[in-house]
DNA sequence: TCATTATATCCGCATAGGAGAATATGTGAT
DNA sequence: ATCACATATTCTCCTATGCGGATATAATGA
């Protein structure tokens, strides 16, 4: 039953693992749907609210959200033609502040970090 | 002091604020980085061990490991020729934890997740 | 100094995925 | 049924970034 543990020939289950976790912190890589995120854990709001407040374009946002919701860290609910997204799990909360934290603490490092291009403006 | 506060125009700190904490979690929104990460939360390791352990080329992992560094994931000591690398902070150990649980429990919807795409393999 | 080993950096290539615009779909009102 | 509004989906374009391979740099030893 055991297989191959040649350490380059990792099991699938564990490929499968981290595709699944990359990709649930990925959607987190994003300004705008941390922005979007962070605007759904302070209460419900309909796309249109989202739409304004983070100044994308209605296609985008929605885009956003539904990607949000498919990794668990908002909820949505239909009402009419409107759509109500929330951020219910505290856990999710949680996982925010503790990024807040961590990333406040580690912010001249980061800033700096070229590996990855967030926004290297001129600020 | 107040300036505009035109919800599509938002803040400037804000934008930074949200543009470093996206970088730290796109550090992890990679299977590789992520397995790494798993590898030194289990105690220090040279990059050749590192190399070993993911079986990406030296220098890819000698990128991710400098990521995750800047991040602040993990910290680096060099000892003669050789750079270890460790994940020290335990609230990092507790980030992981979380997503762990939490991807678990949404993994059905996470895995069909099509906006963001990790590998969405023939499994 | 020169050789060897371990890391780090650079380069070109390929692709994931974000952006807006246009369009489709769903839903309540007339 | 038709219209108007709210959201979702599709399209093309373009940039960020992962990858390997080559090379530069650092550190130790002869």
């Amino acid at each position: 039953m055991t297989r191959s543990v040649d350490p380059a020939t990792l099991l699938p289950a564990d490929d499968e693992r981290l595709g699944v976790m990359a990709k649930f912190f990925r959607a987190l890589g994003e300004p705008a749907r941390l922005r979007l995120l962070e605007f759904l854990l302070d209460g419900e709001h309909s796309v249109s609210d989202c739409v304004e407040h983070v100044g994308l374009s209605q296609g985008r946002v929605s885009t956003h959200l539904a990607c949000l919701a498919d990794c668990g860290y908002v909820t949505a609910r239909r009402e009419g033609r409107r759509t109500y997204y929330r951020a219910t799990d505290p856990r999710v909360a949680e996982l925010v502040t503790l990024a807040h934290t961590l990333t406040t603490e580690n912010h001249a490092a980061l800033a700096t970090c070229e590996k990855i291009d967030s926004f290297e403006s001129d600020n």
